[in-house]
DNA sequence: GGGGACGATC
C-alpha cells in the first residue's frame, strides 16, 4: 500500500460517537463482531472506518469494506469520509456502486452497496480483499444484508483475522448480538429532539383525518408538515383536500408537494429546493430511509403502507396495504425532531399502535427467493435449511424459489433426479456432461449449464433465463435490451398534471401486439435521437418527450454490462435484426408460468395454476386482448394485474416449457382412412390448456391400447381396404359360417369376437398398432408362417354347431326346370325372415 | 373501465 495514513486522525467534537471511540475501538480489538447501535447523527456511519483506520486495519491486512443499502449513499458517505480525512475520492477512500468504480490500489476504504459486496463474494469466497467489514444500516434487513450476515457468519472461522461491525438503529441490536454469538452491543446516543406524539384515531376517512391534522398542525407553531401514505392514489387524494383547504390565516397558507419513487425527477427536487411558503409534504415510505426532506418539524402518520409479500401458495407477488409495524412508525415519528422539538400525529389509536408487531418482517421471509437460492447453490453453500440466516425464510418459500429454479431450467433437484430414474440411485445427467448424485431427501439441487450461466448474469433469474434463450435464437442484441428495461425502473415519466401528454408522447412507440417491442421501439428512437443531437439537446428532448434521462442513461450503462458478462459467458450477439418471433420465443423462456389464456366472458385471463390476472391499463395490450399472452410482472394490488405483456402463439409455450406440460389424451378412436388408431391431445402448462383437441397418432402414446383398437377395427371388424390374402380369405370363412346361421335360423353359431381377437392378439407382433405398422410387420412374418393368421372354419364356428353344415340348407329350390335361388334371413319379425324363394 | 411501496447486482 503506497498510501500513507494521515497523521493525526480528528474526530467532530459533536458527535455522539466521538464520545465512545475508545470503547468502540477496544471492542473491536478485542472481539471479531461488533455491534454499534445509534440513531441517525450518531456519527457511526462516517467515524467507525476512522476508528478503525486508527486500529491499523484497512492497511497491510487489506481493505476496510463499508455497505450501505443505497446508491446515494454509498457516495455520499465515502465523499464526507474522505473530506473528514483531508483526501481526495478515490484515493484513501473510494466507493463502489453498479456501473461507477472510484476506488484504487490505494484505497483503505471502500464504501460499496452491499449488491457489491455480495458481488464479489462469487470471485472472493473468503473475501480475502478485506481485513475489516462494516455492514451499516443491518437494521433495513434487506435481503441483500441479511444474506450478507448469514455469510460472514460461517466465515468467521476460516478468517480469523477479520473484524466484522455491524450497526443498526438502536431498535434490536441483542438480535444482531445473538447471531454472532452474544457479540458485545455498543450503543451511541442520537441526537435528537424530543417528539411528541398526539393519536387521534380516525373516525371519518383518511383523507378528512389527514386535512384535520394538517389543520390541528398548522396552529402548533412554524415549520413543514411531513405526512406518510400508503400510495399514489392516497397521496392523490390528499393533495385534492388539501388544495380545498382554505386557510383563515394568511400566516397558515402552505403548499402541498407530492414525495415517491416514480415520481419525475423534477417533481421529487422540489422537496429539496429552498422555499419561503410552510409545505406540506405527502409521502410515500420513501422518505422514511430512502429521502430525507429537510426542514420537517411535524409528522402526520397515517400508519399504512405498501408491504411487498410472496404468496409461496399462487407464486404471486403482493402489494397489500398494510399497518406498519411500531419500528417503522418511532422511524417515520423520528423524521421530524432533528433541528428542533416535533410533534407526530398518528392517525391510530394508542392501543392500535400498542398491539402493532415490534418490527417489520424482514425481507428474506416476504419475498420470492429464487435468487437466493440460486446465487447460494452456486457459491456451493449446501443446504439452505442449515444456512446461518438471522432469520430463516419459510421451507415453502425456498421450495417456491426452487421451484422457479426448476422451471427456468437452471437446477434439477434431487426430488426430480429420483422420480426420473426410480431404480437405483438418483442421478442426474447434467447439460454439461457431469452427473449430478443426489442421495437424500434433503440434497442441494445441482445446478445446470443455464443456472451457472443466470448465476453469473447481474438480472432476476427470469430476466437472465431470457437472455441465455436469446443466444440460442440468435436475438440476444434484442433481449438484452429488453431484460435491461425490465430490471430497471420504466425511463417513461407521467408527471400527474401530464398525464395525457405523457401517455400521447409514449404512444408513439407503443406496438399493440408487444409491450416489449414498444421498448425496442423505444431504444431505437433514443439511439437515433442520441447519433443526430448534441448532448444537451437530447436532454432536452427527454423532458419534452417524457422521458428521464438518468433512467435512459442507467438502461443503456445495464445493455453495456450485460452485453460484456454475456460474452464472457460464450453467449454471442447477433449483428443482424432478429425477427419478432425469435425475440418472444425467447422471453417466454423466463416467463413461462406468467402466460395467461383470454376469458372471453370475463375480460380477464386464466393464468398458472388457477389464478385470474387482467391486463394493467398502461399496457398497449389492454384495448385489445389476444387469445394468449405472456407478462413480464404479475403483481397482485387491486387484483393481479399483468404489466408489461406481449401476445404469444400457446404452441411456443409447448416447446419451451417441455419439461413442465402435462398431456392428457381423450377418445382414442380407429380411422378407416388414416389406418391408425387416432386420439385427442390437450396439453396444459401449470393448468393453462394451451392446446385443446389436438389430433395424434395414439400408436406413440399409449401402444398396448392402439394395438388393441388396430386388432379390433382392422383385423376383427375388418375397416381396413388391403390386399393381405389372409384378410380375404378369413372374411370370406366368416361369411360362410353367417350363412350357416341364417339358414340354421340359429343364433351364436359364429363365434363372438372376443375368440377372433384373441386369435390374432397371440398371433400378431407387439408393436403393430396401425394397417402401417402391421404391413412392415407382416412383410416379414409371412415368410416363415404364411398360413399365421388365417382362420379355419373350426375357428369361426362354436363347438355346439358342428353337427350343422351349409349342405343341409339348399342355395336353389329346383321346381321342375325352374331353379329358383333361396335366400335365408334369420330375423323374427321382418317381412323376409324364413326361407324367400325368388321368382 | 380499470392504475402498483421501496431498494440492489457479477
Amino acid at each position: 500500500m503506497s498510501a500513507t495514513l494521515p497523521m493525526q486522525i480528528s474526530y467532530p467534537e459533536q458527535l455522539p460517537v466521538t464520545q465512545r471511540r475508545h470503547d468502540i475501538a477496544e471492542a473491536i480489538r478485542d472481539h471479531q463482531v461488533v455491534i454499534v447501535a445509534g440513531e441517525t447523527g450518531s456519527g457511526k456511519t462516517t467515524q467507525l472506518p476512522k476508528i478503525c483506520l486508527e486500529l491499523g486495519r484497512g492497511q497491510e491486512g487489506g481493505v476496510i469494506g463499508h455497505t450501505q443499502p443505497r446508491r446515494i449513499a454509498a457516495r455520499t458517505v465515502a465523499e464526507r469520509i474522505a473530506a473528514e480525512l483531508g483526501t481526495e475520492l478515490g484515493q484513501l477512500v473510494g466507493y463502489q456502486v453498479r456501473f461507477t468504480d472510484r476506488s484504487s490500489a490505494q484505497t483503505m476504504v471502500k464504501v460499496m452497496t452491499d449488491g457489491i459486496l455480495l458481488a464479489e463474494v462469487q470471485r472472493d469466497r473468503d473475501l480475502r480483499r478485506y481485513d475489516t467489514i462494516i455492514i451499516d444500516e443491518a437494521h433495513e434487513r434487506s435481503l441483500n444484508i441479511d444474506f450478507i450476515l448469514g455469510y460472514v457468519k460461517q466465515l468467521l472461522p476460516r478468517r480469523p483475522d477479520l473484524k466484522v461491525v455491524i450497526t443498526s438503529a438502536t431498535i434490536d441490536p441483542r438480535r444482531f448480538s445473538a447471531h454472532f454469538d452474544d457479540a458485545p452491543v455498543i450503543e451511541v446516543s442520537g441526537r435528537m429532539y424530543p417528539v411528541e406524539v398526539r393519536y387521534r384515531e380516525l373516525t371519518d376517512d383518511q383523507t378528512q383525518g389527514i386535512t384535520d391534522a394538517v389543520r390541528e398542525l398548522l396552529t402548533a407553531g412554524p415549520g413543514d408538515i411531513l405526512v406518510f401514505l400508503s400510495g399514489e392514489r392516497e397521496i392523490r387524494d390528499a393533495a385534492d383536500a388539501l388544495r380545498r383547504l382554505r386557510p383563515t390565516r394568511v400566516s397558515d397558507a402552505f403548499e402541498v408537494l407530492s414525495l415517491y419513487a416514480r415520481l419525475s425527477s423534477a417533481e421529487q427536487h422540489r422537496v429539496f429546493a429552498p422555499h419561503q411558503r410552510r409545505r406540506v409534504v405527502l409521502a410515500t415510505n420513501v422518505a422514511e430511509t430512502s429521502l430525507t426532506v429537510p426542514g420537517i418539524r411535524y409528522v402526520v402518520d397515517t400508519g399504512l403502507a405498501r408491504i411487498s409479500r410472496f404468496s409461496a401458495r399462487t407464486k404471486v407477488q403482493r402489494l397489500p396495504i398494510e399497518p406498519i409495524s411500531k419500528a417503522s412508525a418511532d422511524q417515520r415519528k423520528g423524521r421530524c425532531g432533528r433541528q428542533a422539538d416535533g410533534i407526530c400525529i398518528r392517525l391510530y389509536a394508542e392501543e392500535d399502535f400498542d398491539a402493532r408487531p415490534e418490527f417489520t418482517d424482514p425481507e428474506i421471509v416476504r419475498t420470492n427467493l429464487a435468487s437466493v437460492i440460486l446465487q447460494m447453490t452456486a457459491l456451493g453453500l449446501g443446504d439452505i435449511g442449515r444456512f446461518p440466516f438471522v432469520e430463516p425464510p419459510d421451507t415453502r418459500s425456498v421450495q417456491a424459489g426452487i421451484q422457479l429454479l426448476e422451471e427456468i431450467g437452471a437446477i434439477t433437484s434431487a426430488r426430480r433426479a429420483r422420480r426420473s430414474k426410480p431404480r437405483g440411485r438418483a442421478e442426474t445427467r447434467m447439460a454439461d456432461g457431469r452427473t449430478a448424485v443426489s442421495s437424500g431427501k434433503n440434497a442441494t439441487p445441482a445446478l445446470t449449464t443455464i443456472g451457472r450461466q443466470l448465476a453469473q448474469l447481474p438480472v432476476d433469474p427470469r430476466l437472465g433465463r431470457m437472455i441465455v434463450e436469446g443466444h440460442r435464437n440468435g436475438c440476444l442484441r434484442e433481449v438484452i435490451i429488453v431484460a435491461a428495461a425490465l430490471s430497471i425502473q420504466d425511463p417513461r415519466e407521467r408527471p400527474s398534471e401530464q398525464q395525457d401528454a405523457a401517455d400521447a408522447a409514449h404512444r408513439r412507440f407503443a406496438d399493440p401486439t408487444s409491450d416489449f417491442a414498444g421498448l425496442l421501439n423505444l431504444w431505437g428512437f433514443v439511439k437515433e435521437q442520441q447519433k443526430e443531437l448534441s448532448s444537451s439537446a437530447f436532454r432536452r428532448l427527454c423532458k419534452t418527450d417524457f422521458l428521464n434521462y438518468l433512467r435512459i442513461r442507467e438502461w443503456q450503462d445495464l445493455d453495456s454490462q450485460l452485453r460484456q458478462v454475456s460474452k464472457q459467458l460464450g453467449l454471442s450477439l447477433t449483428k443482424t435484426p432478429a425477427s419478432a418471433e425469435a425475440v418472444h420465443r425467447s422471453l417466454l423462456a423466463g416467463l413461462l408460468s406468467h402466460i395467461g389464456m383470454k376469458d372471453v366472458d370475463k375480460r380477464d385471463y386464466l393464468g398458472a395454476r388457477g389464478s385470474r390476472f387482467a391486463i394493467f391499463p398502461g399496457s398497449a395490450l389492454a384495448k385489445k386482448q389476444p387469445p394468449f399472452v405472456m407478462s413480464a410482472e404479475l403483481v397482485e394490488t387491486s387484483r393481479l394485474w399483468g404489466r408489461v405483456n406481449a401476445a404469444i402463439e400457446p404452441e411456443w409455450a409447448e416447446s419451451i416449457g417441455a419439461h413442465l406440460v402435462k398431456r392428457t389424451y381423450s377418445e382414442p378412436h380407429w380411422e378407416y382412412k388414416r389406418g391408425a388408431v387416432m386420439a385427442f391431445e390437450k396439453v396444459t402448462l401449470y393448468g393453462i390448456p394451451i392446446v385443446s383437441e389436438r389430433k395424434v397418432d395414439y400408436g406413440r402414446i399409449d401402444r398396448a391400447v392402439a394395438r388393441d383398437l388396430f386388432i379390433r377395427h382392422a383385423l376383427v371388424q375388418g375397416e381396413w381396404r388391403t390386399h393381405h390374402r389372409f384378410f380375404h380369405a378369413n372374411q370370406e370363412v366368416l361369411a360362410e359360417a353367417e350363412e350357416l346361421e341364417q339358414r340354421a335360423r340359429r343364433r351364436g353359431i359364429v363365434v363372438d369376437d372376443e375368440t377372433l381377437f384373441d386369435f390374432y392378439d397371440e398371433r400378431v407382433g407387439p408393436d403393430v398398432v396401425s394397417t402401417a405398422h402391421f404391413d412392415s410387420w407382416w412383410k416379414q412374418q409371412r415368410r416363415t408362417t404364411p398360413q399365421l393368421l388365417e382362420f379355419s372354419l373350426d375357428l369361426v364356428v362354436q363347438d355346439a354347431a358342428d353337427d350343422l353344415s351349409v349342405q343341409e340348407f339348399p342355395d336353389v329350390w329346383r321346381h321342375g326346370d325352374a331353379a329358383m335361388p333361396l335366400v335365408y334371413e334369420f330375423d323374427p319379425g321382418a317381412e323376409s325372415d324364413g326361407v324367400t324363394v325368388e321368382i
